[in-house]
DNA sequence: CGTGCCCCCTGTCAGC
DNA sequence: TGCTGACAGGGGGCAC
């Protein structure tokens, strides 16, 4: 196995490599938007792609695929490689022991699609800050695995403006919250993902989710619920689209005067 | 402590 | 046809 980029390996690239000889991958799951690999009782590999980061696997007797940005090759026994691939090198690959990966895990929110994950749970979560919902439903450390487009494409759903401090949203639209981000989180992993501008899946093949977005990407677009024009702020550091008609700014802080748009 | 801001990095596209 | 600036599926780190 060799490093070819040092930032993204945790720790030293030396010591990576060095514990992950030889070891057997037993079987690979997900926490969040993490990849995890399991090597054995006592070690994982946890994957997070970034922005651009992809793992790609290539048969021993196939062409050496055309990757432009190695960051890491691993060598499988039967002459195959995985490499993981990253223009921008956001992503991150942890060795970690099963305790350091138990440390690692508590540090990231409940996932949304178990059972466990009620309305209830998703109030009193969005309940404790005072930030703007769509920053609350993109902390990890709140709940696991939303990203920008479908935090946004839940809140057009719920009808719920992305500044609106997440405290102060209301029981009807909470839950109203709570399903829409577990249909659209369903239905964006059965059209295997959203495929924007970059994004392929494992198979290099691009998700299938795109056509159905409601506001993500498209500002100056009508709403398909009220023919609105999409609109597009900056808060945050990204980029958020929202229906001004449909999701209307409940803000609590000033004066409930009314004004027209 | 929680929150928000800056930054990491490369590529692409719109606008001049 | 260039050049420049804005922006992109994320999140770690560090000032307040």
């Amino acid at each position: 196995m060799r490093v070819l980029r040092e930032d993204v390996v945790l720790g030293p690239p030396t010591k990576f490599s060095a514990t992950l000889a030889n070891s057997v991958v037993e079987s690979v799951g997900r926490r969040g938007k993490n990849i995890v690999f399991v090597l054995g009782p006592s070690l994982r590999l946890v994957v997070n792609l970034g922005m651009t980061g992809r793992l790609i696997y290539s048969e021993r007797t196939s062409q050496e695929p055309d990757i432009a940005h190695p960051g890491v090759v691993f060598g499988l026994t039967d002459g195959a490689t995985v490499i993981y691939d990253d223009i921008r090198r956001f992503g991150l690959l942890r060795c970690l022991t099963t305790v350091e990966y138990a440390e690692w895990s508590a540090t990231i929110g409940p996932e949304p699609l178990a059972r466990s994950f009620s309305t209830r749970k998703m109030a009193e979560l969005l309940g404790k800050t005072a930030s703007p919902v769509r920053s609350a439903l993109l902390d990890q450390r709140r709940i696991a695995g939303v990203g920008n487009i479908y935090a946004l494409e839940a809140l057009w759903s719920a009808g719920v403006h992305p500044t609106q401090p997440a405290n102060t949203i209301e029981p009807p639209a909470i839950g109203r919250l709570h399903r829409a981000l577990r249909r659209i989180l369903r239905q964006a992993i059965k059209a295997r993902g959203t495929t924007f501008r970059d994004y392929r899946g494992a198979d290099g093949e691009p998700g299938g989710f795109a056509p159905t977005l409601k506001v993500y990407g498209r500002k100056g677009e009508n709403c398909a619920r009220c023919n609105e024009k999409i609109a597009r702020s900056l808060f945050g550091g990204r980029s958020a689209f929202f229906c001004p008609h449909c999701q209307p700014e409940a803000d609590s802080t000033r004066p409930s005067t009314e004004s027209s748009r």
